[in-house]
RNA sequence: GCGCCCGUAGCUCAGCGGAUAGAGCAGGGGACUUCUAAUCCCAAGGCCGCAGGUUCGAAUCCUGCCGGGCGCACCA
């Protein structure tokens, strides 16, 4: 059952105390305070349009807020701001509350809302790199909180698998047969080892070139043994590809993977009804898109090309098919594309002649959720088609193989399985939420020390604050953490429940602007919150009533970091 | 040339209309017979790129500069 966070019930009464004292265009804006425990904020701008002296209007609003169990004191302070104190009693009403619901009292806010969301999209035949990593762990994240706030998510893996590339590659292979290799890991080494050859050859022999060229007609003319080549590499990359998402613990499957060349049978009706509808038009040989405000270097107008001067189809067409289906058939009510800032343009135009085509109604919002660009020691772009990347897995074992040292040195009892578990919790945390944790529309450079950091503001920060708790729990042998809400709080205690109380509103900023680091940021004041009661407030050698009131604290802590690290695809286990 | 993103502590970043701008890391000083020190406390560190504007109030919104990154016709 959804209970409504403390703020928000502030703002009810702040409204309704506004209201009845006729101040119908007064907004209040209730924020946490370091004056108070809530401040209420817009009497300032209110005063002006109604001619009068913003500390009358405060002192009015504040004679006039309802009477309630909630408010303890307000006043008003400064020039006209509004300082909220709630009674203890409140505090620890809400406690109880959030702990009585398996959900802590968040909302479904998503609920009937059917989201499909596009991330991670790696390339066949190439190894997946930081960029990939980031799309990944964004868009998994996203799908979490979606569901977990009642939504529809379906997921969408759109890997590249189709394109002129893969001519060369598979002529490449035909005429350089290679052993199998053994593992995945080296199955995808193999592979990229051969696109990078592939490539080079493809740049040097002209006779291979062509080779490779006609590769490509028999590859798209559906001739068995290539398309069986195609099929095997494709399966080869798939594989790869599953084996990293588990490794990461990101919920994305085979089911999930829609590949480029699913659309290749939409792609010729796509580019008909845009020429039919008259969005598109032919120019220069290729069906192009054209927008008023698109305009190249030498000012001529870029268009979005659906369809090449050689008949051939881009990835503008396999995007707009995608698109429509995603609309048509899978009943969209948003559409989210998990993508590096780069693409912008390309999604504004993909946006648009979606919408001028009548594929993507007024209703349905699509939105380019970009992030910056990882960047090299140097300060450079990654290059992926160089070859030149940080391989994704050799990342992974790394972090893994760090925590795993870290864990050890802490932890001596530890050992084999458990150990390795341990250290894969803690290593694949601190990938996740150093990728999570900062906003995404940034560039960043990639370090790894720092990416595997593991003390500050880091995933294990967070899980160490949940096994303290763990522990606090299991030592209370099952005691009750029922709340008396009749004693006094002191405030570290109160300052955790207003940040506890804050979690479900931090989801839907998450939400608001897809943006997870929110929940990051949230998730680590809550840890640093409690670690500050931790130190200040004993909770097992505390008497009755107070034992009782902070173990619900812990109690509902743990929960939240739980839930909240596992929302970011974090596990917590119960011990370090 | 046009467009998008970004300039906040030595470094990496939060904060994006509210009161005295915050964390982490690095460096300095402290705290483990205690519910786990992967932690905590203290001190130090800032023309919030620059200049105008809007506002009672601007790191936050608008405009213009400066600096950096990226993108802009048949690769994805």
């Amino acid at each position: 059952m959804t209970v409504p966070s403390l703020a928000s019930s502030l703002s009810d009464s702040v409204t309704d105390a506004a209201a009845s004292l006729g101040l119908a265009d007064f907004v209040p804006q209730v924020r946490r305070s370091e004056h108070a425990d809530f401040q209420a904020d817009g009497v300032l701008a209110a005063a002006r349009a109604l001619r009068r002296r913003p500390r009358d209007i405060a002192s009015a609003v504040v004679a006039a807020l309802p009477a309630g169990d909630l408010v303890a004191a307000a006043r008003v302070a400064g020039p006209g701001f509004v300082n909220l104190e709630l009674a203890d009693r409140a505090l620890l009403a809400q406690l109880a509350d959030r702990l009585g619901d398996s959900r802590l009292g968040v909302g479904t806010a998503e609920a009937g809302v059917t989201t499909v969301i596009d991330y991670s999209q790696p390339n066949i035949a190439k190894e997946m790199h930081v960029g990939h990593l980031r799309s990944t762990i964004i868009g998994d994240a996203l799908v979490r909180i979606l569901e977990h706030l009642g939504g529809t998510v379906v997921r969408r893996n759109h890997i590249g698998d189709w394109g002129t590339q893969f001519g060369m590659l598979i002529q490449y292979q035909l005429e350089q047969p290679e052993p199998p290799a053994v593992t995945d890991t080296a199955t995808m080494r193999r592979l990229a080892a051969l696109y990078r050859q592939a490539r080079a050859a493809f740049d040097t022999d002209p006779a291979f070139a062509e080779r490779a060229r006609r590769r490509v007609v028999a590859l798209q003319g559906g001739d068995p043994a290539t398309l069986a080549a195609w099929r095997d590499i494709v399966a080869e990359s798939t594989r790869y590809f599953t084996d990293i998402y588990d490794r990461l613990g990101v919920r994305l499957t085979g089911a999930d993977a829609v590949g480029e060349s699913a659309y290749n049978a939409a792609l010729a009706g796509v580019a008909g009804e845009l020429a039919d509808r008259g969005v598109a038009a032919v120019s220069d040989g290729a069906l192009c898109v054209f927008f008023d405000d698109v305009r190249g270097p030498d000012g001529e107008p870029t268009p979005l090309i659906v369809r090449k001067r050689d008949g051939g189809f881009g990835y503008a067409a396999t995007d707009l098919a995608a698109l429509r289906q995603r609309v048509a058939d899978l009943h969209a009510d948003r559409l989210l594309y998990v993508v590096d800032a780069r693409q912008a343009l390309h999604f504004r135009m993909v946006f648009d002649t979606a919408r001028r085509a009548g594929w993507l109604p007024p209703a349905v919002p699509a939105v380019h959720v970009a992030f910056g660009t990882v960047l090299g020691p140097d300060g450079r772009p990654f290059k992926t088609r160089a070859g030149d990347t940080v391989r994704l897995a050799d990342l992974l074992t790394e972090a893994v193989d760090r925590a795993r040292d870290v864990v050890a040195a802490k932890n001596p009892g530890l050992a084999g399985a458990a150990l390795h578990e341990r250290a894969r919790q803690v290593g694949i945390g601190a990938i996740k939420y150093a990728d999570l944790a900062t906003s995404r529309t940034r560039d960043y450079t990639y370090d790894p020390d720092r990416m595997l950091a593991l003390t500050g503001n880091t995933g294990v920060y967070l899980q160490y604050a949940h096994t303290r708790i763990r522990s606090i729990l299991s030592r209370a042998d099952g005691a009750d953490a029922s709340v008396d809400p009749g004693t006094t709080l002191e405030p570290a205690e109160r300052a955790l429940i207003l940040d506890l109380d804050g979690f479900a509103d931090t989801l839907t900023e998450v939400v608001a602007g897809y943006e997870p680091h929110r929940l990051c940021g949230y998730l680590y004041r809550l840890a640093q919150t409690f670690t500050a009661f931790y130190e200040r407030c004993p909770v097992l050698r505390a008497d009755e009533p107070v034992r009782g009131n902070r173990l619900a604290l812990c109690r509902l802590t743990g929960d939240t970091l739980r839930t909240g690290l596992e929302l970011l695809g974090i596990d917590a286990p119960e011990q370090l």
